[in-house]
DNA sequence: CATGAATGAGGCTTCATTCAT
DNA sequence: GATGAATGAAGCCTCATTCAT
C-alpha cells in the first residue's frame, strides 16, 4: 500500500501542475492549489513549506520523469545500427513530448524560473544534468556509430550534441506556438525530416 | 528629431526590460520601474495602460529589433555559396545572441508569457512570425543552394527549417544555462559544429 | 503520589512557562508547547481548554508560588524588633524575584494580560490578592512595631504600605531593564538601601 | 503650518496607541487601525514599515511625552526646600500617570515588549534613559538637600533614587489593578502617605 | 503632462483548534 | 487518553492603479 503521506503530497504536485501549466506561477494562488486538490488551504503547508518550494517541488518532480523517460528511451534501443538508434532515440523523445503535450507551458515556467526563482540555481543545475543525462545518451550512440565506420570520424561530438538535443526541445517549443498541425507545423514530420538531416550530416562520406 | 514622448516611452521601456530580465515579470513592481526610469510613479501609466501592457511593449520592442537583427543579417549574405551563407547567417544569429546575452532571461519571461500573459495570442503570433521570417531566409538560402546543385533535391526543407532554426535558439538556452565557456559550454564552437553538421546533411552526395 | 493526570498538567504548564517567558505570549505557538512539554499537539486539549486558558492556568500556578512564596517568607519572621522583621521580609522578597529571574518576562506578560487577556478580570483580582497578601504582612509588621513604639504612630499605614510593596516590585522590573549589575544597577544594594529608607521613615522620631 | 505628513503619522500612531491601549499589541490588527484612523489599509505602510515598526514608534512618542512631562516637573521645582521639591515632583508625576491613566494598559504592553518585541533592545535602552532622566532629578534634588544640610548626609542616593522612582511607578500599577478610588485605592492618598514616608527618611535625624 | 499619496483587492502564511484513529 | 493530520479563519503585507494637485 502507498502511505496517504505521499499520496497526498502527489496529490498536491498534480493539482499545482495543472495550474501552473494552466494560468502560469504567478497567476496561480495557493487557495486555488488547494481547491484543484480538494484539500484544505492550510494542508499544502503541512507537505511544502511554501509556494516556491511547491513549485521547486513539481519541477523536481518533472525532471524525475523526464529523467526516467530519457533513461527508458536508452534501453529501448535494440542492436541497430547508429542512424536507427538516433532515429528511435529521438521518436522516444518527441512521445515524450507529445503524452505530456498540455504541460508544456510547465517547461516554460521553469525556464523562466531558472533566472527569477529562489531556487533557480538548483533549477539551473537540474536542466544541466537532464540535458548531459540525454546527451550522454546520444554521444556514446555516435561514438559507436564511428567506431563502426558508419559515422564520420571527424564529427567533433561534444560540441555537435548540445545542438542535436537543443533542437529537439527546440521543436517542441515550436510546436508550442503553432498550437498543432492545423496551424502549419507538423512536429512529427518536422522531427523526423530534422533527425533524417543531423544523420545525413553524420554519416561517413563515401 | 525624435519627439520626447518617443523618448520618454522608450525609456521607460528600457527600464522596464533591464527589471524584467533581472527579476522576472511577476517580482519587477511599476514602483521598481519608475524609479529605473527615473519618473514619478504615475507618470508610467500616460504612456502604458497598466503592467501587462507595459511588459507587451517590451516585448514588442524585443521583436522589432530581432527582425531588424534578421534583416540585416540577411543583407550581409554575400554572393556566396549556399555553405558560407548559411555558415554567416548562423555567425549573425549567435551574434544577435551574444550581444543581449544579459536580457536572455526576458526571452525565457516571454515565452512563458506566450502560456500566461493576457498578450498570449499577440505575444504567439509575434513569435511565429519572427521565426517564419527568419525561417523565410533560411529556406530562401537552402532552395537556392538546391537549384545551384549545392544542396540535396530530396531534403524537405519546409520541415527541416523550424528544426535548424529552434536548434540555433536553443544552443542560446543552453549557453544560459551553463552561464557561459568556463562551465563547460562553448556557444561559438557549438553553433559552429552544430552549423557544420547541417551543411554536411544537406549538401548533394556524389 | 501524585496522579499522572496532576504529573502531565504541571509538565505542560512548566513547558508553556518557559515559552512564554522566552517568547512572549503572542510567539508561543500550541504546537511549540506540545513539543517542548514533549507530547502530542492535541494532548494540550486534553488538559486545557485552549491557549488561553493555559496562559491563564500558567499565571495561576506564578500565583500560587508566590503566596507561598510569601507565606513562607512570613514565617521567617523571628521575633525581632519591627525593622528587623521588615529587612528579614524584604530580603526574602529579592530572594524570590532572583531565584525566578529567567521567568522575569513572564511576569510582564501577565501585566499586560491584565488589560487584553480574556482573563483580565480574573488576572486583576489575583494580583490584588497576591499584593493585599503581601501588604497585610508587612501591615501587621508595621502595626506591631507602632505598637511596640518603634515605629511611629502617624504613619498612614494603609496608604503607605502599597507603595513599598509596589516599590520591590519596581525594582525588580528596573532589574529587568538593566540585565544584571554589569549595566550598573544593583538589585541587592538597591533593595537595601531603599529598605533603610522606609525604616528610617517608618522609626518614631525621638 | 504643519506638513500633512506629520499630521498623518501622527494621526495613525494616536490610532494604534487606542487600540494597543484598548486591546492589546496582539490582538490589534492593522485593519483595525487603518479604520480608526479613518485611512485606507495600504495607507499605513506609508508611514511604518509594519506592524512592529508602527508599536515601537508608539512607544517612542510615549517615551518622548514623558521624557517632556519629566523636564517639564523640573521646571516647576520652585526655589524651596528638598523636602517640599520632592512632593512638587512626585506630585507632578501623579498628574502625567493620571492624566494618561486610560493609556496606562499601553505601559505594560511596552513593558512586555522589552521581552517579545523585535526591537526589545531599543526599548529597554529607550526605558533605562527615561528612569535615569528621571531619577537624575531627583538625585540632585536628594543632593542639594543634603549640601543644605537638610537630608542625611549617610544616605546611599545612588542606589535609592531608582527604588523612589519604581514606587512611584509602581503606584501607578496598583491603581490599574484597583480600578480608581472606588475598589479601595486611593493612589493620590497612597503617593502622598509615601513620599512622606520617603521624605521622612531622608531627614537628617536631629 | 507629471506626480506620488492614497487605496483596497488579493495573496501568502500562520496557527489555534478539531476529530478520526 | 493520546495523537497529529487537516482545517479555515484571520492577519500582515504588497502593489497595481487612481486621481487630486
Amino acid at each position: 500500500m502507498i502511505s496517504n503521506q505521499e499520496t497526498k503530497k502527489e496529490q498536491i504536485i498534480f493539482a499545482a501542475m495543472n495550474l501552473f501549466a494552466k494560468k502560469g506561477f504567478a497567476k496561480t494562488s495557493m487557495a486555488d492549489i488547494a481547491i484543484e486538490a480538494g484539500i484544505g488551504k492550510g494542508t499544502t503547508y503541512e507537505y511544502f513549506k511554501g509556494k516556491d518550494q511547491l513549485f521547486f517541488a513539481t519541477f523536481q518532480w518533472f525532471v524525475e520523469q523526464s529523467e526516467k523517460d530519457a533513461d527508458l528511451s536508452f534501453k529501448e534501443l535494440a542492436p541497430k545500427n547508429g542512424s536507427d538508434k538516433i532515429r528511435v532515440f529521438s521518436k522516444s523523445i518527441l512521445n515524450s513530448i507529445k503524452e505530456s503535450e498540455e504541460f508544456y507551458p510547465l517547461v516554460l515556467e521553469f525556464w523562466a524560473a531558472t533566472s527569477s526563482s529562489v531556487y533557480r540555481d538548483k533549477m539551473k543545475q537540474s536542466f544541466k544534468d537532464l540535458y548531459k543525462r540525454i546527451g550522454d545518451i546520444l554521444v556514446a550512440i555516435i561514438k559507436e556509430g564511428v567506431e563502426n565506420n558508419e559515422f564520420d570520424p571527424g564529427i567533433d561530438i561534444d560540441s555537435v550534441v548540445p545542438g542535436i538535443v537543443g533542437a529537439w526541445d527546440a521543436i517542441g517549443l515550436q510546436a508550442w506556438f503553432y498550437d498543432g498541425p492545423d496551424d502549419g507545423f507538423n512536429m512529427e514530420k518536422t522531427m523526423k525530416s530534422f533527425t533524417d538531416l543531423i544523420i545525413r550530416g553524420l554519416l561517413k562520406k563515401k
